[in-house]
DNA sequence: TTGTGAACAATACAATTGTATTGTCGTTGG
DNA sequence: CCAACGACAATACAATTGTATTGTTCACAA
């Protein structure tokens, strides 16, 4: 509640200490996983006593679960702000959010493929905010409601997280250190180049064909509904 | 070397015992992250004894070593067919992957965010490919060698692995089993439509006006080079 | 003042886990 | 025939780790 990890430089210090431990446990499931961090690791880290963090937070499950109703409540905020503006589409929101809140990215990316309870009500949200937006841009394409906006929007969901994720990845084949701001706009207009591109495959002869195929393996009688 | 792993079913008894705890340590790895996987528990999932485990392949570390060239090289196989066929390009490639090499896919999945050097392999690899499609389909906009084939190709490569590795998400918002095949293809034609409706984005006002509010950030004062 | 409880620390303990050691059995090469 | 070697198993061992226990300090209310 009352930690500014979200904003840019934290003080480090004028922290209480049940704060400090819930950030240093938030860079340490991200950087090793649930598993691989310790609590003894935590502790140092928070620059407190093993004894302290179980005092706080009483097992690791629990200091999970802290970490995980911080990141949801968070990305709740950020979320609905960005859905307010309508800037949720845009292929910069995520390299945005990177930049602004690294460490708690870096912990839903782990939580993502650790598929915790948190991670999906993140990508929940993250769905439903790409399904309003894909409705409201194209009403004809995407009815609010329809299978298609909500299909469409948890792909839309999944490969802009996909750049979030695999950042570490992404950065090396960009060339710069990862937690250099400055460097994330670059990916939002690669991603509008690429989306550019794609846009004409997407409604060429060739991607109809594979739309034929795909319909011909979903439904190998050809017959009509 | 002599795995089936990646062709549909398994005979799980006609392997040699060195392959089955290959393919056993494979998907504990792949379901419980590398620290989470356990030797015991890898033994047992084979069907074999803790020590027949060291004496195949010594220690845990070295395990994870084989089983990392182990995917490489069945990636490696893959993705040059595919490159060969012109295939790569296609938003169904990744979940035609999916179909056929699911466990293999989901130690990617892990590997990729634990960033293993063969995870950054395949994902170089996967990226190199997408460079080619680009640069041959567009070559124009993306010509070969050029920093902007490059970061679009970096980009596409991770968008798309992003609906390999949060599948299981996409698999919830879908509403079907993630085992069942026959459904991947949904995310496939899922894509295409995305990529028609953000094509149109991309090349709208819109998004000219957030590619020059990025240029702005990447040159606060605006003169020219 | 006193005592009550929270913040914080140090230590003890049992379970897990990776690895080393030792042993058995079947095959194979001389 | 037998020696050697690899496949395979059982056990032992030390290190790590989560948690329980106990103790100390200090603010604050009665």
């Amino acid at each position: 509640m009352s930690s500014d990890f979200t904003a840019g430089e934290r003080p480090e210090s004028d922290l209480t200490a049940r704060a400090r431990v819930r950030d240093a446990a938030l860079t340490q499931f991200a950087e090793h996983g649930f598993k691989g961090a310790t609590m003894r690791g935590i502790a140092e880290a928070a620059g407190v006593s093993l004894g302290l963090v179980q005092h706080h937070f009483g097992s690791k499950d629990a200091l999970r679960e802290a970490c995980d109703a911080f990141v949801v409540e968070a990305f709740r905020h950020r979320l609905t702000r960005s859905a307010a503006d309508g800037t949720l589409g845009e292929p910069g929101f995520m390299a945005d959010l990177y930049e602004t809140s690294g460490p708690l990215l870096r912990y839903l990316a782990r939580a993502l493929v650790d598929d915790s309870p948190a991670a999906a009500t993140v990508f929940d949200q993250l769905a439903a905010g790409a399904e309003a937006f894909l409705s409201e841009t194209w009403p004809d394409r995407f009815p609010a409601g329809s299978t298609a906006a909500r299909e469409a929007a948890a792909v839309m969901a999944a490969m802009h997280s996909g750049t979030v994720v695999l950042h570490g990845h992404l950065a090396r084949r960009f060339e710069f250190d990862p937690l250099d701001r400055a460097n994330t706009t670059r990916i939002g207009k690669a991603m509008l180049d690429l989306y550019a591109a794609m846009g004409e495959f997407a409604t060429s002869s060739t991607a109809e064909r594979i739309r034929e195929s795909a319909n011909a393996y979903d439904d190998p009688n050809g017959e009509p509904r």
